[in-house]
DNA sequence: GGTAACTGCACT
DNA sequence: GTGCAGTTACCG
C-alpha cells in the first residue's frame, strides 16, 4: 500500500495520511506537490509532506483524490523551514503554509479547462459528476486539460468624484460606501463585498451606473526580458569597495555569513547591494532584496533596474493583484533562470532555490515584524534560508536593531562598518528645542525653528516637517462635560480629520462625522487638543502658502493621491518647497534639495509603555535627520521636545548610534529585555458579548499560578494599555526566559486547555513582540 | 472551519 | 420517549 503524509492548508491544518490509488501512481506526488484529499464529507488541498511507505497504520486510510501541480510548488528547504516557524511560533504547519502564499493557491475552487477553453468546476464534478470527474483526471494525467483557478480578477473601485454625492437622502447602502471610498481611498472590490455584506455588489453597480466611482484593474507589467547586461559605469567610494570586497568571497565561495552593515545614512548602501546582486548573477545565483515598505520597494526596484537591463526581476509585494502574486509564485517555482526579486516582508516566503545572498535594508525596520496572523519576523526567516543555501544575508541599517546589533558585537555575526556619505558631505548638525523654555509661538513651531524655516525657503531650499501623527487633532475635548470623544469599539481616543469633517478610530477605522453633538452631554462646544500632520499642513499653508508650495504625506493623503512614488519624485525634484508628514516620510527616500528637518514632537513614542519606545524614537529621529542635507549643501535638524532631560538626546544630537546603542544595553540587562532575555507575550481577547470575562481571567490567572516554572517569569495577566479594541476586551501576559523552549511550553499549556475553551475568547502567542499595545 | 454526534432539557 | 437548541470532539 503506498501512503503519502498530507498536511491540510485549510482548517483543520493537520497532517493527515492518504493511500495513493492505483490510477495515481504514475504521477509526481513529491513534496510540495499541492493535492486534493477527502476530510470528513467535503474535499480540500493539502500540500504532499512526504511519500512514506509506512505498511500498517492503525486508522483507516482515504484515498487521494488527485494532485494539482505537476511540479512542487515549494522546495524541500521551504517545507523544512516551515516546519522550523511552526515549532517556533506554535503554530500548525498548514497554518503557517496558508498565511504565506498567495490564498488563491489553497483554494479548491478550480476548473479543468479544455483546449478549446471550456471550464468545468472541480468542486462540482467531484460532488455531483464522480463519473465524468474521472474522464478529466484522465485527460489531465495525459496532458489534454488543463486546471485553472477561476477567481476573476479582483478589480480596483476606486472614487472619482468628492461630496455632497447626488444620490437619494435614504440610500445608506450607496452612502456608507462612498463615505468609506472617500476615508480609505480605493478598494479592491472583493474588499467592499466583503465589509458590505453581499447586497453591496448591486449598490456598487448602480454607483457605476451613476458615474460617482469606476472599477479598473490595476496590473502592472514589472518584467522585462531582453539580454543580461549590467551597467557598471558607477564609481564606487573607497568605502563602499572595501564592503564589497569583504564580502563578495562569502558568495563565492558558498559560505554561509551573516552581516550587519553599518552605515551612516546617506553613505551609498544601495550600490553596494547591487554590486552583490552582480555577482550572485554571474555564478548563477538568485538574489532577494526586501525594504520596508511598498513605496521603498518601488523607487528601489527603479533605481536597481538600471544596473541590470535584461534581467528578470521580480517585484513582490501584498498589494499586488492576486493573479500577479499567483503568477510570481508559480513562474518561481519552476524557473532555473538567475533572478532578483525585490520587495517587501512576504517576499521572502517566495520559491526561491540558490539563494547567493539576501539583502534586509533598514534593517531595523518594524514592518519586517509581522503582528497578525502569523507573527514572524522577516530577519529569522531570512537567516534559516540562508542557512539552508549557504548564502550571504547582509542587514542594512544606520540604526541597527539593538538586538542585531548586540549580535554583531558578541561576533555572533559580522560588522562591516560605513561611516561617511557618498557626496562627502558632514552629518546633518542636530539641535535639541526645549519647549519649555522656547514654547510654540508660532502654531506649533517656536520662534527659533519659525525662523529657521523661514530662512531656509527664503534660500531657495527644501524642507521636511515630521510629525509622527495624521489627522488634524488627536483628541477632541467637550468644554461642558469634560470629556474627550472615544471611539465606541475602542478605549482611545477619535481624531479629528477637518478636511473631511469626520473624527476617524485609527485603530479600527470607525468613522464618525463631526461637528457633532456630544455624546455626553449633548452641548456642541468641542474643543480640538494638540496637534496632528494636517493642522501643520494647514498652518504652513497659512503662513507660507502664498510664496511657496506645501506637500502632505501620510497615510491619509498616500492612500487619496495613489500616485506616491510620482509625488515623492516631485518633491525630491524641487517642484515643492515643504513636506509635511509622518515617518513615511522618513525612510530611505533621497530628496538633494532638503537642507532642514523639522521634528515637531519629538516625544510622540517616547513614553509609550513599551521597553523598545526609546530604541524606536532614536531610529525614527535618525532616520528622518539623515533626510537633510543629500545634496550639495549641509543639512540642519530641529527637534523640539517638553523632555529635555532624557538621556536619548544627547546621543541624537551628535548622530551617536553606538553611542546610544551601548546605554540601551546597559538599561536593557539591567531591567531583564531582549537582547538579554527572550521574550513572549500572550494575548487573551474577549468578545464584548461574553459575560463574566473577569471570572475566565480570573481562571486563566489561577491555572498560570498553578502551571508557572522556574525558568520563567510571567508578568500578568493584566489588561492590555488598549483595553478595549474593536468591542474586544483584551489581557496579556508577559513571558520572559533565558530562552523561548520555557515560553513555547508554558504558552502550549495555556493554548491547549483555553484557546478552544468556550466560544468568544481567543489566545495567542506572539514572540518577540513588537506592539504591547 | 465545518459538522456529526452528543448533551441536557422542556414537553408530550 | 421525542424534538430541539446548545455544545463538543474531531476530521486520515
Amino acid at each position: 500500500m503506498h501512503l503519502i503524509d498530507v498536511v491540510l492548508v485549510s482548517p483543520p491544518f493537520k497532517k493527515y495520511t492518504y493511500k495513493v490509488p492505483t490510477h495515481l501512481e504514475s504521477c509526481n506526488l513529491s513534496p510540495g506537490i499541492r493535492v486534493i484529499v477527502p476530510v470528513q464529507n467535503r474535499y480540500t488541498i493539502g500540500i504532499v509532506l512526504n511519500s512514506n511507505q509506512k505498511k500498517d497504520v492503525d486508522f483507516k486510510v482515504k484515498e487521494l483524490i488527485m494532485p494539482i501541480d505537476k511540479t512542487p510548488l515549494f522546495f524541500k528547504e521551504q517545507l523544512e523551514i516551515f516546519e522550523d516557524i511552526s515549532t517556533h511560533l506554535l503554530v500548525e504547519l498548514g497554518q503557517v503554509i496558508s498565511s504565506v502564499i498567495p490564498s488563491e493557491l489553497t483554494s479548491l475552487k478550480l476548473n479543468f479547462v479544455d483546449k478549446n477553453g471550456n471550464r468545468s468546476s472541480i468542486p462540482h464534478l467531484l460532488k455531483k459528476e464522480p463519473c465524468i470527474f474521472n474522464a478529466f483526471l484522465k485527460k489531465w494525467i495525459d496532458g489534454d486539460v488543463k486546471i485553472c483557478s477561476h477567481t476573476k480578477e479582483d478589480l480596483v473601485v476606486e472614487l472619482i468624484c468628492s461630496p455632497p454625492w447626488p444620490i437619494k437622502k435614504n440610500a445608506k447602502n450607496q452612502l456608507n460606501i462612498l463615505e468609506y471610498l472617500y476615508t480609505h481611498g480605493p478598494q479592491k472590490k472583493s474588499h467592499i463585498t466583503f465589509k458590505f455584506g453581499k447586497y453591496s455588489g448591486n449598490v456598487l453597480k448602480s454607483l457605476l451606473k451613476k458615474g460617482l466611482i469606476q472599477l479598473s484593474s490595476k496590473d502592472k507589467d514589472w518584467s522585462s526580458d531582453s539580454k543580461f547586461e549590467y551597467c557598471s559605469s558607477y564609481n564606487l567610494t573607497e568605502e563602499q569597495k572595501q564592503v564589497i570586497d569583504v564580502l563578495i568571497p562569502y558568495i563565492e565561495q558558498n559560505i554561509f555569513k551573516t552581516v550587519l552593515l553599518h552605515g551612516v545614512t546617506g553613505c551609498g548602501k544601495t550600490l553596494v547591494y547591487s554590486n552583490l546582486i552582480k555577482k550572485s548573477l554571474e555564478l548563477n545565483k538568485n538574489s532577494i532584496l526586501l525594504v520596508p515598505e511598498v513605496a521603498l520597494a518601488e523607487s528601489t526596484y527603479q533605481e536597481i533596474r538600471q544596473f541590470f537591463s535584461g534581467v528578470k526581476i521580480y517585484f513582490y509585494h501584498g498589494y499586488l493583484p492576486k493573479g500577479e502574486r499567483v503568477k510570481i509564485f508559480k513562474t518561481l517555482s519552476s524557473s532555473n533562470t538567475p533572478s532578483i526579486i525585490i520587495g517587501t516582508r512576504s517576499a521572502i516566503f517566495l520559491p526561491v532555490k540558490n539563494i547567493g545572498t539576501i539583502i534586509i535594508d533598514e534593517e531595523h525596520d518594524s514592518s519586517y515584524k509581522q503582528d497578525e496572523r502569523l507573527r514572524y519576523h522577516v530577519r529569522e526567516i531570512a537567516y534559516l534560508l540562508a542557512q539552508k543555501f549557504k548564502s550571504l544575508l547582509v542587514f542594512g541599517s544606520a540604526t541597527p536593531d539593538l538586538k542585531t546589533y548586540y549580535a554583531a558585537i558578541n561576533q555572533k555575526i559580522g560588522l562591516l562598518k560605513m561611516e561617511k556619505r557618498v557626496k562627502g558631505n558632514p552629518l546633518p548638525e542636530i539641535n535639541i528645542v526645549n519647549l519649555n523654555k522656547e514654547p510654540p509661538r508660532h502654531g506649533p513651531f517656536s520662534d527659533i525653528v519659525f525662523s529657521e524655516i523661514k530662512s531656509t525657503l527664503d534660500k531657495g531650499d527644501q524642507v521636511i516637517i515630521l510629525l509622527n501623527r495624521r489627522g488634524f487633532s488627536p483628541v477632541v475635548f467637550c468644554t461642558s462635560c469634560r470629556e474627550v470623544v472615544k471611539c465606541p469599539n475602542c478605549s482611545v481616543s477619535m481624531t479629528y480629520h477637518k478636511k473631511i469633517e469626520r473624527l476617524i478610530c485609527h485603530y479600527c477605522g470607525e468613522v464618525i462625522p463631526f461637528p457633532c453633538n456630544c455624546p455626553v452631554c449633548g452641548s456642541m462646544s468641542y474643543v480640538p487638543l494638540d496637534v496632528g500632520t494636517e493642522q501643520v499642513e494647514e498652518f504652513v499653508k497659512e503662513t507660507f502658502g502664498s510664496s511657496h508650495k506645501i506637500l502632505r504625506l501620510d497615510a491619509d493623503s498616500y492612500r487619496r493621491e495613489k500616485k506616491d512614488q510620482d509625488i515623492l519624485k516631485s518633491f525630491s525634484k524641487g517642484n515643492y518647497q515643504i513636506l509635511v508628514g509622518t515617518q513615511m516620510c522618513s525612510k530611505g527616500h533621497n530628496f538633494p534639495g532638503v537642507t532642514l528637518v523639522v521634528v515637531v514632537d519629538g516625544d510622540i513614542g517616547l513614553n509609550l509603555p513599551d521597553y523598545r519606545a526609546t530604541e524606536r524614537t532614536f531610529q525614527l529621529l535618525i532616520q528622518v535627520a539623515g533626510r537633510s542635507g543629500r545634496g550639495e549643501k549641509p543639512g540642519r535638524v530641529f527637534i523640539q521636545t517638553r523632555n529635555p532631560n532624557h538621556y536619548c538626546w544627547e546621543y541624537i544630537k551628535n548622530s551617536d548610534c553606538e553611542g546610544f546603542l551601548h546605554h540601551e544595553l546597559k538599561l536593557r540587562r539591567m531591567r531583564r529585555y531582549p537582547p538579554f532575555v527572550k521574550l513572549g507575550l500572550l494575548r487573551f481577547q474577549i468578545t464584548e458579548n461574553y459575560q463574566q470575562h473577569l471570572t475566565l481571567m480570573e481562571e486563566i490567572t489561577n491555572y498560570i499560578h498553578k502551571i508557572k516554572t522556574n525558568d520563567l517569569t510571567v508578568l500578568g495577566p493584566a489588561p492590555a494599555p488598549i483595553f478595549i479594541l474593536n468591542k474586544n476586551k483584551r489581557y496579556q501576559c508577559l513571558l520572559k526566559a533565558d530562552s523561548y523552549a520555557p515560553i513555547r511550553a508554558f504558552a502550549a499549556k495555556i493554548l491547549k486547555k483555553f484557546s478552544n475553551y468556550k466560544k468568544g475568547i481567543k489566545i495567542h502567542l506572539d514572540m518577540d513582540p513588537y506592539h504591547m499595545l
